[in-house]
DNA sequence: CGTCCACGTCTAC
DNA sequence: TAGACCTGGACGG
């Protein structure tokens, strides 16, 4: 579940399903987790949840006064933050106390009987916990809810070396891109159609002239013509929606695109909602190419890979793939599918690049295989790709919808 | 059966 | 810049 979106979500999840709900006693871990154990319980306490990039917040909250009602004289405990980062696979879910999901590492319970929980699922446990903690402090801010201080943490550090990175790189330093992820990168990268591996400060660079300039342009104006405040909110309202994106907006705005869906975000369950696979047109998408960055994360991208591309990574395999429909030119895209099983039927390959910018749904990949000497040991090859791109094309859903549950 | 792949950090050589 | 940390789905033989 787990870009910037996606821990929004949850985080709503919880509000929604705990609001008006008691939880009451310890808070439960199971025995294969290795976080640490919630030094919390209490009779009655509410759970409330924030977030902020890729973390999560859980405030339990005990009741006023329910603490001491056998006359101890305890008083209430105090309120506890925990913080959580999600890994590959963490979610939320709130089930009955008989029916929590597999790989429920943390568990909240209702005071009420039959006791439902509200349950930290995360299959593969590299997710994390703090009790008592705190948003990490090299993180930055919000890309969805700072989106100011994000766009100025960005342009007044470009000095800083993490800009030395090619820029798909850049955008996963959650000190300056707090909340991107790796379908998120792609997704932004896409819409400007920017080679993923040119150097992040070399796109950046730019955005600062234009804030500077865009900021002395509305300081001049306001000094030589005083405006009414009526008029100011609307000529600023004007030039939001007028602005042309950037790749700091798109940073911005394309995870609240995810949001807008409604859905579940990234989510391979994908129980019976299938808009985000649909929103999705470069991450998975059948016909554009990937590459492993330098650390080796899968890049999904179009056209040129940029200068810093790592020159002997290969595109990894493609299993899970999207086909893209999209109703528009819908006939464009079939026909064109249908040239390529041509080709595959007889056995000649070409080219690579997409001659136009045209899905392709079928044999995308290996192409760049620019391949310089040093492989290991797996790549044999480097004659003709036949081989290769036979076992390539192949694409397919991403997944076959199994399990539904309410949410 | 086995290999590869996955929405992310972490820390050790 | 490699591993390490994990489970499980998709695919290949």
């Amino acid at each position: 579940m787990p870009e910037g979106p996606e821990l929004h979500m949850a985080s709503r999840y919880v509000n929604r399903v705990c609001a008006g709900v008691v939880f009451s006693g310890a808070v439960e871990k199971s025995e294969v987790s290795k976080n640490p154990e919630v030094p919390f319980a209490s009779e009655a306490y509410r759970i409330s949840a924030t977030s902020r990039g890729k973390e999560m917040r859980l405030t339990l909250t005990p009741i006023e006064g329910e603490d001491s009602k056998d006359g101890g004289e305890t008083g209430d405990p105090q309120p506890m933050d925990v913080v959580f980062r999600f890994g590959m696979s963490g979610f939320f879910r709130f089930t009955p106390e008989d029916e929590l999901p597999k790989h429920a590492h943390l568990r909240f319970y209702t005071r009420e009987r039959p006791r439902q929980a509200l349950s930290f699922v995360d299959i593969r446990r590299f997710g994390t916990w703090e009790p008592n903690g705190n948003w990490q402090p090299e993180r930055g801010p919000c890309i969805m809810f700072e989106y100011h201080s994000f766009r100025e943490n960005v342009l007044l550090n470009l000095l800083d070396r993490a800009f030395d990175r090619p820029i798909c790189e850049a955008l996963l330093n959650q000190k300056y891109f707090n909340g991107i992820g790796n379908y998120l990168r792609a997704e932004i990268l896409y819409r400007l159609k920017i080679p993923p591996f040119v150097k992040a400060r070399t796109v950046l660079d730019g955005l600062l002239l234009k804030d500077h300039a865009e900021k002395n342009a509305k300081r001049a104006k306001e000094e030589s013509t005083p405006v009414q405040v009526s008029e100011m909110s609307l000529s600023k309202k004007v030039k939001v929606k007028r602005e042309t994106p950037d790749l700091l907006s798109l940073c911005h705005t394309v995870p609240l695109e995810v949001l807008q869906l409604g859905g579940k975000g990234y989510d391979p369950e994908q129980s019976g909602d299938s808009s985000f696979q649909e929103w999705l047109q470069c991450y998975c998408v059948s016909g554009m190419k990937s590459l492993r960055d330098h650390n080796r994360r899968t890049m999904w991208f179009q056209g040129d890979a940029g200068p810093m591309a790592p020159k002997n990574s290969k595109s990894p395999k493609a299993k899970k793939r999207v086909t893209k429909q999209g109703g528009d030119e819908s006939d464009d895209k079939q026909v064109v599918q249908e040239k390529f099983q041509d080709n595959k039927v007889k056995g000649d390959k070409e080219e690579t690049e997409g001659k136009t910018g045209l899905k392709r749904g079928k044999g995308a990949e290996r192409n760049l295989e620019a391949t310089s000497p040093v492989n290991k040991g797996k790549t044999i090859q480097k004659r003709k790709t036949a081989t290769a791109e036979q076992a390539e094309r192949r694409s397919g859903r991403m997944t076959r919808a199994r399990a539904k549950q309410g949410s």
